[in-house]
DNA sequence: TACAAATCGTAACATTCGTTACGGATGTGA
DNA sequence: TCACATCCGTAACGAATGTTACGATTTGTA
């Protein structure tokens, strides 16, 4: 009960605790619980399912037809797993989901989804909102590594957050490096020389833009 | 009318006429010309309607605050303009949006959406489709980026189109680069230096994995 | 205070990648 | 056959980035 709270939490996401309880009652779904080590999809598995990992840990690999595992990601409870594929015209798992812990797996048909969407507007807004959110995440994400080379990545970045000619990171050198898919002592050395260069001030998180249009020509 | 129907075919995406012609009698929309250079949409305006560029071509830009502005991309009809974005939480442009040729766009209101997704099933899954398709797209893209070098990129691609040891890449070199992100004589002595390395062997568009393994250590 | 951990700037060097240029192979139409 | 365009491999060089290491500063904590 506690666990099914959480799930509509991150889909339906209506925060009345009324709003959810009423959903919980109407909505078909399978609870289904898997040991440490087990395998919950295998890749190329048609998902006819929502899968709400409710509890445990897993993790997901890609398995070339040849066996070889690469590994790609953990996810912790409680997540979606692929939840925008199940409405994607390849419907497929791209990946193996693998049990790291004891997990629970709530299943929800896609034709009860659908249902609910119809009948609940909540729920429909709800699972709207969360495949949008990540339709932006990984726009905002693209639009950054797209970028060629650090400095671009910078001046995007900058520019984003441009307030007036001044800016703030609003994160770690570290994290915006991570964030970048830089390393850190190459970030920071090109902030160095854009300072150097005249192109912005920067100091603490906190900086001013100083020559726009060179900014500008550091972008693609 | 010709135009609706490229409107509904790309969100709805149903294939019978007769079902098109059923969910454009029903659904509310309102249809607005722009000429060339006009303003279709300001960054940070509210997104409260679907936007749906059914004639002419509109370029979106960056702008900001201090009003430089930074050119993102060029979209032709017909498509949707930030589709994704009106059930964000974050339901505001991202860009400003201008017309550069005389352009057609359909309007739809968030509750007409709503109210027709839930009346039409048909309608719910196109939409649906055509976001969740947008997620896979976009996530696949983000995983060939996120791979740092070039011989990360060209693995993990390797490894997914493996085909028990063999493998295609299904498209040109040259355009292959563009796809990583990468100049073309960069990938192409990659290539070479992986072949020449013994990993595998390449001619033609077509090659083998010889050494599994050392192929895996490239990734990241 | 004293110590450990986190964060950051910096430098030197190695590696990777972009840039530019050239030539070969292939296909196409005059 | 010839001219032309496209795609591709290759090489040489310079620029950008990664790698590694060190020290300074700050922060939290005993």
């Amino acid at each position: 009960m506690n666990q099914d709270l959480l799930f509509f939490c991150t889909i339906c996401r209506e925060k009345s605790l009324e709003e959810i309880e009423k959903i919980r009652c109407v909505i078909d779904h399978t609870v289904k619980t898997y040991k440490r080590g087990e395998l919950i999809a295998s890749q190329g598995d048609r998902i006819s399912s929502l899968y709400m990992l409710t509890k445990g840990k897993v993790k997901t690999e890609i398995i070339s037809k040849s066996g070889l595992t690469v590994s790609v990601e953990e996810i912790t409870a409680p997540y979606p797993l692929a939840a925008a594929f199940i409405f994607a015209d390849n419907n497929h798992f791209p990946v193996e989901v693998t049990a790291m812990e004891d997990c629970e797996v709530i299943l929800i048909s896609k034709s009860s989804i659908e249902k609910q969407m119809a009948k609940c507007p909540g729920f429909l807004r709800g699972f709207m909102a969360f495949i949008a959110n990540r339709v932006q995440f990984l726009s905002e994400r693209l639009k950054i590594f797209s970028q060629k080379g650090i400095k671009a990545k910078i001046a995007y970045y900058i520019l984003q957050h441009d307030k007036n000619g001044s800016f703030e990171l609003g994160r770690s050198i570290a994290s915006l490096a991570e964030y970048f898919g830089v390393e850190r002592p190459s970030l920071s050395r090109a902030i160095s020389e854009m300072a150097h260069d005249g192109i912005i001030e920067f100091e603490a998180g906190k900086g001013k833009i100083l020559k726009y249009n060179d900014l500008k020509e550091l972008l693609g």
